[in-house]
DNA sequence: TCTGGGGTCCTAGGACCC
DNA sequence: TCTGGGGTCCTAGGACCC
């Protein structure tokens, strides 16, 4: 028995978002920005009609937006997150194995549905989202996880389709992996899409039939599942359970260039907190922490890149101790006089919490430490982001961008939610 | 003037061990 | 003086995804 997957795909998904408490931009162009409004990261279809591209910066086609009347919003992740979140609970009323592979998007196992009628299961999967949420969602049936993205692919930008495909009843998938550009099957990126194309493989179809020694060859193992994916023989398989991160990054543009040393190193404790944040959530321990700032690679400004890395004596999670590493850390690297517009952290070297191996020489663990971090993620969590947080990332942040295009966090804060009047 | 953020997997090559 | 084979671990770099 072949196993059935599903993926569901939200439609130009942020733009989609902003569409539910915002009916009246039906049908209009809209986009959202990346943190920061620097460069467009979601488009609707009239969006993409007018030719704006993904990633590229606001201030080259703030003439189109003028002209077309774009729409346009800071991205609100808040609203996005909730309304993925409710996407998921929805699909659960479908099929308990799921995987969320992104913030738009999921893979289902419909395995057990051998003899339903997909099609229809999808359009009331479908249409049970677009009631529930107002938002557009495709689905794509098909016995492998790359197939079903194709399915996807195809009922995205097949209007006769309705927004769902089975491949699982197609006996012939040629003409589908035939139509399809090389680059566009998933797994193939820019690189290996022109490697490809250099030798002759220029659509799915071919790829499906190309010698599997030569792509072992060039594109590694990754690339052998590919293929025999692409014939139907499932390699990669759902994920029900997320596995914990190995490893934890936060890091943000500035909203303005920085040259001052205290600034920074407040940029950089809200980072850490943020990490040391995510870190408990999985309930991780981390060894090792490093830092980095730059300057704008894009300008005339000296382009200088400086980072430290610190591997603490026993993982933890306690984010005072995060916060001192990383103080340490600037303070070896920082080089004075610099502009710099981008700064990070990353968290590695990650363990279980309760499997942390312990030092010989090291004091007892402190169940201290470990019921304040619970005390203050419980606050924030039920009070509101910060409820409770550290003074070393200071009160004023000039480092952070404010978003000022953003639409209200409609679902997630009370002070924002919609209202209604009465005519 | 103005260009996002957060991840994963795989391989090659060097160091080191027996 | 010359000579072998097998293995692990780690890191850097390159590809990919959304």
């Amino acid at each position: 028995m072949k196993p059935i997957f599903g993926l569901l795909d939200g439609n130009n998904f942020y733009a989609s978002c902003e569409r539910v408490f915002n009916p009246q931009l039906e049908g209009k162009p809209v986009i959202v920005l990346s943190n920061g409004d620097g460069c467009v990261v979601a488009r609707s279809n009239e969006a993409k009609a007018l030719g704006i591209k993904m990633g590229q910066p606001v201030f080259l086609i703030k003439d189109l937006i003028k002209r077309h009347k774009v729409a346009m919003f800071s991205s609100n992740f808040e609203l996005y997150g909730d309304l993925s979140r409710r996407m998921i609970v929805t699909c659960a009323q479908f099929t308990p194995h799921i995987e969320v592979y992104s913030i738009d998007e999921a893979f289902l196992d419909f395995s057990d549905c051998q003899s339903r009628d997909l099609t229809m299961l999808g359009q009331d999967l479908k249409q049970t989202i677009r009631r529930g949420l107002g938002l557009p969602v495709c689905v794509g049936f098909a016995h492998t996880k790359t197939l079903a993205k194709l399915a996807n692919h195809f009922a995205k930008k097949t209007p006769r389709l309705n927004g769902v495909l089975d491949l699982t009843v197609v006996s012939d998938l040629r003409p589908y992996l035939e139509a399809t550009p090389v680059s566009e099957i998933w797994g193939v990126g820019r690189q290996y899409g022109k490697m490809l194309e250099y030798y002759g493989i220029r659509n799915g179809w071919q790829l499906a039939n190309s010698d599997l020694s030569f792509i072992r060859k060039k594109m590694t193992i990754g690339g052998v599942k590919l293929v025999k994916e692409l014939n139907g023989i499932s390699c990669f398989d759902l994920q029900d359970m997320p596995e914990p991160k190995q490893t934890i990054t936060v890091s943000r543009t500035f909203a303005n260039p920085i040259d001052d040393f205290e600034e920074i190193k407040k940029a950089i404790a809200t980072f850490v907190i943020a990490g040391g944040e995510k870190l408990r959530k999985q309930s991780s321990a981390a060894r090792g922490l490093s830092i980095y700032i730059r300057t704008n690679p894009h300008n005339s400004d000296p382009k200088v890149w400086c980072g430290h890395t610190v591997n603490l004596e026993e993982a933890t999670d306690y984010t005072p101790t995060l916060l001192k590493a990383a103080s340490y850390a600037l303070e070896q690297c920082y080089r004075d006089g610099f502009r710099y517009r981008k700064g990070g952290i990353l968290l590695f070297d990650l363990c279980e919490k309760d499997k942390i191996q312990r030092n010989l020489f090291s004091p007892a663990p402190n169940p201290e430490q470990s019921a304040l971090m619970r005390a203050v993620d419980m606050l924030n969590k039920r009070m509101g982001k910060e409820t409770v947080t550290y003074a070393a990332k200071g009160r004023s942040n000039i480092w952070q961008p404010i978003p000022t295009l953003r639409s209200p966090r409609y679902t997630t804060r009370w002070a924002e939610i919609p209202v209604v009047k009465a005519i």
